[in-house]
This record gives structure tokens, C-alpha cells and sequence, in this order.
DNA sequence: GTGAAAGCGCTAACAA
DNA sequence: TTGTTAGCGCTTTCAC
């Protein structure tokens, strides 16, 4: 059995004996429009389903100008967070008849670069980007070529943009407070150096929360790049031990990570002496000994707003929609690792 | 600012005064081959760099009917095992300027047929598959057509086709033989109802190891579709507290992680009477209380292999390679749920 | 109501 | 050595 012959609009027009424009009316809905007969639809739409013909995507594209991919850029797919909220995505772009290029920027402004020119050159309709932190020029240049664009997660100050994320801000200081509810009083935040406003706000909310209630502010930053994943741990470790706290609060999941694992290789009964307190949430803090609190961000209904608002601005009628911005609500999760401990 | 002119190869001959075709060829590489004056290349290149002139993929796509998109599909692309390959591949596919479209399957076979029919719609040069039970025939209409395929994790026994995985009745042979060899003598095996290839094997491996030792066979196997999450924890909680077993082997890392799920909220101290063992490793068994000794898949291969086969098909001159089957290497990692305990 | 024909941007067989 | 030209398969303007 060889390649099944491909069908093509003009094969089906001569088979007909019709001309191909009225196979493409009717294919495109807009046979009404049109004013073709009825039993011309019913004809080649009989037909059109015999052979079981799908048009050549490919071909549309280059004429319509069209391409029907979207990309899904974040900082990385195999991060759960972002892969709960990719395999979502996957299906409500399927459902409208789209597809998804997923790529991982690692938060590196040239891999960012790289792959929207990459993307311009192939005609994607549509991006959603988690952006590295010095692209907003690129972003702009998006949106001036009339390209929708939604960032997430994170955005640039004083660029309107679409916007799909939470109020770190307010989650971060909320979840401070609960710390401060139980009785804990030398807080430390470990997050990443950046300025990137996710991360920027989340330190705002901690710093707002211990500042109200006279605590010190303890603040390890680590770098995004900080060498090996050993380094990492080692900074981690000596802040842990060394700065006299009684709980740690980690600005994001894989911080958590290195964070528990340095508990479990040195000092594994430590871990209950101190309060543990994590940004986003994953299956396995509420099977970890002990479970582990968390602030877990809504990604199902992140996924939902990002292709519903992008459904929209790939519409023509609704492109041109003024910057919305889709604020989400976190839920803070308390477990035991923030209950109340024996000082 | 509004939309940069775009460039095409016509507008650069035009500026240049020369043919379409030496644009063309020049920029195809294929200028030697042509005989094509260096002064011209060097003209056409400068000309293009200056304009930095890209390609339209999509046109050529269209007439060459290569689209440089690879597909990637698996059962659920946020599951950890496979969203770490997908990350790999994705890195490997783009430097060698091919896209990657990830989808997830759900291992049902209507979905993967829909996907596939989908991207052939589209002329997606090569797909890496993670079967679902029944397509094997559509899998081999693929080949028919000449289209590079590549299965992993899994395959069809009697269906010739290029593999990349793991030899999974050794790898849980020997995972048996570590827990029988702690002292281990009711081993409980926890999988899915499936005779897909990975798992059936899983399985023999396990029934080998504990027939050769005179051990009696107590097998859990739990539908894909189980219901709710909790219908199928509650299948687990019955087999684990009410069969009379020393240790628990689960086949796969979701159930592991339901498994789990069972100990922290039914009697969390008792997990420690039993042996613990688990297929697919991550991260948080190494921070689990106990940790949960695994079986470790070799992903960064496993994506390497795969994509370095899958180039090689996609190449001319190598694509009529026999079915190359490639088996890498498992690795067990005990840890503390399998030391012996005392009973 | 329907059809002819142009053209999206590119490649490559054929001519010169 | 370079140019002319015919499509890839589709949409859409304009003419009938």
C-alpha cells in the first residue's frame, strides 16, 4: 500500500465538474454568503466526506496568512508547575482546532530571543510567554506587529500588556502572616536574586507582613545560575543553620526542593523545630513528613483564562481588546509544617 | 512602527538584480553544486544579512512538503517521567532547527488517532510515540507511508518498528531479587490493567523473581480509568492493609504516589513495616520519610537515543534504516524503604 | 449562483 | 553560470 492519493480542492472541483472556488465556499461556511444552492452544499459536502478529505493545513496557512499554532513559552516545561498548566492548555487549544509549540526559555532573555524569531518565521497566531526578564522590547515589538501576546506568571512594569496571573503581593504577605500566627518569629524568605516581579512581590509581601509586626527580615537570594545544584544546597544549608531562624519560607517550588533535601541530608529531625512554608503547591508536600504548607496557585483556572482571553484576541472581532489583566486567587493551604512548634 | 516589509526571495533578486533561482540556491547551500560565482554568493549573503532576511518556513514547507515539526506524543505530557524527556527533546529538536509538538494521548486510542491524524494534516516529518494499546495498525499505516515513527516506553509485539526503552521484565527481575534478597517474603505488586508491553513485563519480572524463590504471587492491578483518584486509593488501601503483606512494589510513579497518599492518611507510621519499592524515580523519593528506593529510568538517554535516531531517519540518506531497536540500561537506587525491618 | 484566475513565498526542472 | 517558469494547495476578487 502506497501514500493514498492526496485530495485537493481542484481534484474534487473536476470530479464534480465544478470549479474549485465554489468546493472552497462551501468548505469555508460561506456557501450561504454565497448564495450556492442547496443541493450544490449537499453535493460536495457528500462528497467531501466520501473521500474523507482534509484540507492541506499548510497551504491554508500560507494564503491565509494563518498558521493556527500558538506558542506556550516558559521559563521550563518539565517544572510541574508549568507542565499542569501546558497539559491544559494542550487540550482547550486541541478542542479549537489549534496546536501548541511548548518551549522553554530558561529565563534566558537570548533563549527568548531566539525562539520568538524563530516562531515569527513559521506564522504562529499567538504567543504565551512567561518572560525572561530583559525582553520587554521584544514584547513590545510583538504586540507593535499586531501579534496577540499574553504574559503570565510575571510581567513589566509599565508595559499594558494581557496579563494572566495572582497577586504575589497579597498571597506572599497573607502567607507570612499565617507564619506570624503561629507563633513564629525569625522568619526566613529564600528566594531567587531577581527582580522579576513574581518574585519581587513575593519578597514585598514577606518584607510587608514582618515589618508590620516588628520582625527582623531574613532574606537569602540566591542566584538563578548559582552553579551546580550543590552550591545551591550549601547556601541554603548555612542559612538554614546558621542564621538563628525558627521557620523557612520558600518563594517557589524547586526552592523547596533543594530546601527539604538539605533538611533530609544533614539533619532530618530538625525539620520539625522549624516552620516550612512553600509558594505553589505540589502532590507530594501533603505526603512528606511533615506535610508541608503551601500557597498553591490555581492552574487550572490559569490555563482556562489564558486560552479563553487568547480564543478572543485571535477572533478578529475581539483583537483589539484594551490590555485585561486576570487576576487570580491563591489558596493558602496550612499543614502540619506550620502548626504551632515547642520553642 | 508598523509591520516590518516583509522580505521574500523575489524582493532580494529584484533589489539584486538576479533570478529568484540564485537567490534561492544561495541560500539552500546549494551555490557550489550550482557553480555559482563566489562574488555573487558573497553578494547575495552580505544582501541578506543586511536585511536579515528570513525565510518563510511555511511556503517552504508547502513545496517541499517537509515541515521540520516533529511530533512528540505521550500518554500525559505533565506527568514528570515524561515532561523530563520532552524538555530534553525539545533542547535537542531545536538545535538541529526542528520544532517539537507535544500532545498527550491519555493512552486512549480514539485521542491518538485524532492526534495523528491531525499532524499528518499538517506533514509532520516524524513522530515519537508512546503507544496506547490499540493502534497498532495505525502506527504501521504510518510506516507504510514511508513517515519516520519511533515507539518508546512501550511497543507491539510483532509490529517491526524503530524502539527506544528499557528492558523492563530484567530491570523488575532484579528489583524483586533486591527486595526478596532484604527479606521480603509477601510482596505485594501494585499495576495497571493493561497488557501494554512495559507494564506486562514489569509484571513477568516480578512473577519470575518470586516463583524462582517460592514466594506466592499477590498482584493488585487497577484499571487506567479507576474512577475518581480516590476509588483507586481506595483499591490500594484494601490490598496493602488487608492481604497480609511485607512489602509494596508499585509498577509505575503515579501509583507510588497514590500509594503514598494511602500511608500519610490512613496510618502513616506504618509505613515503615514495610518494604517500599517503586518503578520511575524522582526527586521526592530521596526526600520522602522513609526514602523510597526505585527504579530508575535513564531519561537523558532515552530522549538522547531518541532523537538522534529520529534525525538520522529524517536524513535521505539513512532513513530506509532496518528497525533499530535501542534498550538502555535501568538503574536501581536503594534507599530506606527497603532496608530490611524487623518483623 | 458559479467560475477564471491571481497569487501567498518558495523550489527546482528546464532553458539559455 | 544564471534566468524563466511552473507549480505546491489554497483563498478570494472580480467577472459572467
Amino acid at each position: 500500500m502506497k501514500k493514498a492519493k492526496k485530495h485537493s480542492v481542484k481534484g474534487i472541483a473536476e470530479k464534480l465538474n465544478i470549479s474549485p472556488t465554489t468546493v472552497s465556499f462551501v468548505l469555508n461556511g460561506k456557501a450561504k454568503e454565497k448564495k450556492i444552492s442547496d443541493e450544490m452544499i449537499e453535493r460536495v459536502l457528500a462528497y467531501v466526506k466520501e473521500i474523507n478529505y482534509k484540507p492541506n493545513q499548510l497551504a491554508q496557512s500560507l494564503r491565509t496568512g494563518k498558521s493556527k499554532i500558538i506558542v506556550f513559552m516558559v521559563e521550563d516545561i518539565s517544572n510541574h508547575f508549568f507542565a499542569s498548566i501546558a497539559r491544559k492548555i494542550e487540550d482547550l487549544a486541541y478542542e479549537q482546532d489549534y496546536k501548541v509549540l511548548f518551549c522553554s526559555n530558561e529565563n534566558k532573555d537570548k533563549k527568548s530571543r531566539d525562539l520568538i524569531q524563530l516562531f515569527k518565521d513559521r506564522q504562529v497566531d499567538g504567543y504565551i510567554i512567561n518572560p525572561s526578564p530583559g525582553i520587554k522590547k521584544d514584547i513590545e515589538a510583538l504586540i507593535q506587529e499586531d501579534i496577540p501576546v499574553i504574559l503570565f506568571d510575571r510581567y513589566f512594569p509599565g508595559l499594558k500588556t494581557h496579563f494572566v496571573g495572582i497577586d504575589n503581593e497579597e498571597a506572599s504577605y497573607k502567607a507570612t502572616l499565617h507564619l506570624i500566627e503561629n507563633g513564629f518569629k525569625k522568619i526566613g524568605f529564600i528566594t531567587l536574586a531577581t527582580t522579576q516581579t513574581q518574585m519581587a512581590n513575593r519578597k514585598k509581601g514577606y518584607l510587608k507582613a514582618t515589618k508590620e509586626h516588628g520582625l527582623s527580615e531574613r532574606v537569602l537570594e540566591i542566584e538563578f545560575e548559582a552553579g551546580n545544584p550543590q552550591s545551591k544546597k550549601e547556601l541554603i544549608k548555612e542559612f538554614i543553620f546558621k542564621e538563628d531562624l525558627d521557620a523557612i519560607y520558600f518563594s517557589t517550588n524547586y526552592l523547596t526542593q533543594s530546601g527539604l533535601e538539605v533538611f533530609k541530608e544533614n539533619s532530618p529531625e530538625l525539620i520539625d523545630k522549624f516552620g516550612i512554608l512553600t509558594f505553589d503547591d505540589h502532590e507530594f508536600f501533603k505526603i512528606h513528613t511533615p506535610t508541608i504548607s503551601a500557597i498553591a496557585q490555581p492552574k487550572d483556572a490559569m490555563a482556562s483564562e489564558l486560552m479563553k482571553l487568547m480564543l478572543m484576541l485571535l477572533k478578529k472581532s475581539t483583537k483589539d481588546l484594551p490590555p485585561k489583566e486576570i487576576i487570580l486567587k491563591t489558596e493558602l493551604l496550612p499543614r502540619q509544617s506550620t502548626l504551632l512548634k515547642n520553642h
